[in-house]
DNA sequence: GATGAATGAGACTTCATTCAT
DNA sequence: TATGAATGAAGTCTCATTCAT
């Protein structure tokens, strides 16, 4: 009994969810409202305040939605990968493998970081600024492996170098295997 | 037309203008208001609409005075240095000082062309992707000085990076030195 | 049927009253809402329509709730006391006491009865305003014990400032003993 | 020109304040809503925010136009009369007249202030319970003419007793004269 | 040029109530 | 008895734009 309501609630749950992420890929984060995700979903707009708290608990899910699967993978990697450079290499061919299975997804995170009063707050994001992953860095600069460069400058190359690849592959253009990013950025633009 | 634009009027325009890209600057661009601007201005909200033909026209004329400045360097340096190394790196030190000069101006620019409906046309736009700057890659790719990827990759690396590394100077972080970065760019990250 | 009602049902009935009680008292009865009360006792928006028809209803019950306890002692005041003067000073006493004991209730009262289309029938109330009381007032007129005025007058006076008294008692304010405002009423407020 | 202007706007001012008004002395102000104001001034809703702030800034200048005549005639009554009983004869004198010729003001004034989050801040109101009225109370406690007792119990008794009573004169009830008023307050209700 | 006035659309949110389970 | 789901109405507010003066 309980299952099939639960099965019938997350349906709705992940329809609201889905439409509100097309949406945002169509039109951009900044013009999404409950109106629009309303009528797209066919349901009455006060509907979606039964599944979501109200709009930023909306734009959290979604950020929640989209992140998860960067995060796994990061886990991992910081687990299992056994040298610096190795890790930091898994880094980037996890940020382009997923850059290239779901090419939004780094749109649609970006997106929802940028909105004003955004609803995620940038210190305890769990993606790419975050800890973990400028532990990494600032290790391999530690460990003489990296140029002593603010971290950040790192992760901002990196992620919308991919970002701008992944773009690519959906517009039909050119786009770069992932050796060829990573030569990119380990050994420089000259060739 | 335009010619015969008395001073008076341009002083107005010119308030308009800097006032929309003060609240770009604060609030972001998704923001942006009449309303707003007219109360920055002091003026009332229809008034705005005697200098600009519509909230998308204003936007359009804040883009086009952010990138005069890029585009007035960046046609210097197709016209007078000498190689195409050369070239593409004043390309990059012409971003470096400006970001530099005036840390906001990338983000605005950033802004407007991420706006939902954006009304700046991304293809005949005279930026960093467009038509220049894109065949002075081309040139570099040609002449077997650079890899061979998309132009927009290269692009857009060379323009986050130092974006953020603008950004850093405002937040009084570690920023870095133009060597610093263009070294970054030609050489990579490894040391 | 009200009769055969089980003891779990009384108990959730009472919750809910309770739990409505609750809120007047914190945020006026104009912000009373259901799904405020659903939320306090910890069920469901829709389990409150099962023991009340409707909104109006649970208004209803409170303010029936709240004036039982003045209407036994009134009741037993117009059965018992001797005089009718004595009657009046006993009314009053009545209402002072209670006034202490439970601060809020003539608050919650006038609160219910103030609501935009109060479900509360001005007219067939048994309360201040009604038969019992309203007589006695008529009968001391009657007697030339009291002047001769509109009884409400007499009532909405008494109610009012034992009602300001209660307020400041709860506020920490300096409050009167009964005398001293059976005092105020029966001679005036000149020394 | 701008004598014909502001004679337009004050027009249209007066038109929503009125309509508003109406609507607290038929519906209550809990009820005021802008959409029900725009409706019966027969313009858009959002034709308000021209003229108020928003919706507090509304209940605020209705306040305020209700309490105004008081405030005059309270201030007149300060300055003006003589001994200290006069002056209280006096005020109650005013409270009664205005009770007389506009019954329904101290209705819209009790109900904007018992609105939940009331935006008349109870401190700094210039009305009943403010520091003049107040003063002069304690000044007739001071000076052994009045009854040692919180002054805001003689206001809410004054007040209110008033109030019912302009009330029965709408209700067509009997209603007293202010003589008859005064003595019971004075003297109190005994005969 | 400049402004005040006006408006319709759209945004977010809460609420009372109903219904199937 | 209890609940989750659903909804339509209503409410506040902001905005882009137009128009008469």
């Amino acid at each position: 009994m309980i299952s099939i309501m639960k099965k019938k609630d997350n349906e709705k749950y992940e329809k609201i969810l889905n439409a509100a992420i097309e949406i945002i890929k169509e039109d951009g984060a900044a013009t999404l409202s409950t109106t629009k995700v309303a009528k797209r979903v066919q349901i009455s707009q006060s509907n979606i305040y039964i599944y979501f708290k109200n709009k930023d608990d909306l734009l959290k899910q979604i950020y929640q939605s989209e992140i998860s699967d960067y995060q796994l993978r990061f886990h991992d990697i910081l687990e299992n990968s056994h040298s610096t450079l190795e890790k930091i290499t898994e880094y980037i061919r996890a940020l382009y493998d997923i850059s290239i299975e779901n090419p939004d997804s780094m749109d649609v995170i970006e997106q929802i970081k940028q909105i004003p009063d955004s609803p995620i707050d940038m210190n305890d994001v769990v993606g790419f600024e975050s800890n973990p992953i400028v532990d990494l860095i600032k290790k391999g600069i530690a460990e003489n492996i990296l140029k002593d460069v603010n971290p950040n400058i790192y992760l901002t190359m990196i992620f919308n170098t991919i970002r701008m690849n992944a773009a690519n592959t959906k517009n039909k253009q050119n786009f770069s295997s992932f050796d060829t990013l990573l030569d990119l950025f380990l050994h420089g633009i000259l060739k």
